[in-house]
DNA sequence: ATGGTGGTTCAACCA
């Protein structure tokens, strides 16, 4: 089972570039993140034409996650739960019930957190003890999980080209970091950095200044796997490419192939 | 220190 995460940067903005690169890349599950559409708005036809069952989790203007799954999709739940007046749409997950086994997937866009010492690095690091939480309850379960998407957390210098350049960054801060490797604590693996462990695996060019020319990346998009799913881990990867394309998302899709047979 | 880019929505916000 081939499991994507993408941050799309704006999903109508985007289709046609989503759809040329879905055909291509064939995954049985994608995890999207910033739509920035309301569920009425999303355009779900053109994601069911290519086989997809779409499930949204939308938001006016900003943020927005969603699931799309060519095998069955149950027990959609949406918002992080533990958030009391949080209006900001930044959770999905769903069981995708595969032929020889289900999976929990999540689609997540962690908080930015940008600038730090205000009001949105405290939002963005308690949405992450939040995660945390919800992360132990999911675990408990014991069936095969994969947390997937936009963390917005560099984990370690070698996740930047430039690591000083992020030093007065949020995604950067020893707070996010270790509210990130809180999470790896619990037993979850970080399925990227385990296929792939050299340094130079970005998911993210800025815009500006050149950046993806000069592969002046990050590594911020991420799918952390519980035990379970662990142990399915045949391969994960990041298609770059897209990044070269015309008007591209400022993310690169990253994939994992888990084995569920037997 | 500034400006550099882009989506959504409509002057400003977010990244």
């Amino acid at each position: 089972m081939k499991i994507t995460t993408w941050n799309i940067n704006g999903v109508r903005a985007r289709l046609d570039l989503a759809v040329t690169y879905l055909r291509e890349a064939a995954p049985d599950v994608v995890c999207l993140q910033e739509i920035k559409s309301v569920d009425e708005g999303f355009p779900r036809g053109a994601f069911e034409d290519l086989g997809y069952t779409v499930a949204t989790h939308g938001q006016k203007g900003f943020n927005g996650v969603a699931i799309l799954s060519k095998l069955p999709l149950e027990d959609v739940a949406r918002g992080l739960p533990g958030g009391a007046g949080d209006e900001q749409a930044r959770w999905i997950e769903a069981t995708v019930a595969g032929p020889k086994g289900a999976v929990r997937v999540a689609s997540l866009y962690l908080p930015n957190g940008n600038p730090i010492g205000t009001d949105k690095f405290a939002y963005k690091l308690a949405w992450m003890r939040r995660l945390k939480r919800h992360a132990v309850k999911l675990l408990s379960t014991e069936m095969a999980l994969v947390l997937a998407g936009d963390y917005n957390v560099i984990p370690l210098p070698i996740d930047a080209k430039r690591p000083e350049t992020w030093a007065n960054d949020a995604l950067f801060q020893p707070e996010s970091r270790a509210a990130f490797r809180g999470l790896l604590n619990l037993g979850l693996t970080d399925a990227l950095r385990a296929c792939h462990p050299e340094p130079g695996v970005y998911t993210f060019w800025d815009y500006q200044a050149g950046a993806f020319q000069k592969d002046d990346g990050i590594r911020i998009d991420h799918l952390l796997l519980s035990p379970e799913a662990a142990d399915r881990l045949v391969a994960a990867g990041v298609d770059k490419q897209t990044r070269g394309w015309e008007k591209p998302s400022d993310h690169a899709p990253v994939w994992i192939e888990l084995d569920l047979a037997g």
